[in-house]
DNA sequence: AGACTTGATCACTAACGGAAACCGAAGGAG
DNA sequence: CTCCTTCGGTTTCCGTTAGTGATCAAGTCT
């Protein structure tokens, strides 16, 4: 029964062809989107897509993030080559953080994400309200939902 | 000192504004784009974007994907209005997934940020290795920098 | 009856994420 | 000199979550 999760067409990706292919598992695209597809990525992407930062102005301007989280994920994001890590040997260390062009490239897309995201929270939060309050109600003839294996 | 979590501007949100900001902890915004950037999220939003499909056949095309991770994350863009499900009583259980108009607007944004994933790979790639390769070169005056203290 | 299909769920483990402590260098107060 | 502070982290502890494999329920075919 196993076997077959390996009979699913690998798709071309290892190959010669220099594009990706995220549906594929062992493509480094997946790696990369489960990189960027991050809550924290995208935030910082998005700021730093407006001008360089210093550590402590994003841990500010980024609500709710902790430091270890912050420190994490902007290496990766300088490992990926998106991000740039100035150290400025100053009296307190100063360490200022810049967007690459590759990363620039990025942050055009994850702009019409965010963009999206804030426009239709309202659709999406009426959505959540309707689907959490249609369990229990007068469907009586459903026996094949979700609701009849409950128990 | 512990104050200064709370002195950063709550950003507008939960006023009367219609629109989200991302940027604030407590805006629905930041739950939604918890949501949507995860990685399951994007492939199978860009998968029914293209058309619907059923259950087997997004675990199929989704390489690597669990039944438990798939069902859960179908459920949560149910809940979230961006895809819907249909339940065909057939002989062994049909249900199919479509996505829905405002998961469409969605997947036009996440298209492209795959777009950039696919060709930019081998950029990512080689800005890791160069990252990876940098430590423990011929560098010997940097002493604020990391390896100074992973000792 | 036994085996197989489809979609969902359970038990369990590995990894993630957050709070807070600690660090290391430099500077100032007492 | 010792204590305390700032900046940019790292480490530790621990709860939550993601992820895997096995199982389940219903129904059909052999």
């Amino acid at each position: 029964m196993q076997d077959g999760t390996f009979t699913s067409p690998r798709h071309l990706c290892e190959t010669a062809s220099q594009r990706g292919n995220a549906f594929s598992a062992d493509c480094p695209t997946r790696q990369i989107l489960d990189r960027i597809a991050d809550k924290w990525s995208v935030l910082i992407l998005m700021i730093l897509g407006d001008g360089a930062m210093r550590f402590s102005g994003l841990k500010r301007r980024i609500d709710g993030v902790s430091q270890k989280m912050l420190s994490q994920t902007l290496r990766s994001l300088e490992r990926d080559g998106l991000v740039l890590r100035h150290v400025e040997p100053s009296v307190p260390v100063s360490v200022t953080y810049s967007i690459t062009p590759l990363g620039q490239e990025l942050v055009a897309s994850l702009r019409s994400m965010i963009d999206w995201a804030e426009t239709r929270m309202s659709d999406v939060l009426s959505a959540q309200r309707a689907y959490d309050g249609r369990d229990g109600a007068s469907e009586g003839g459903m026996a094949l939902q979700r609701s009849a294996v409950s128990a």
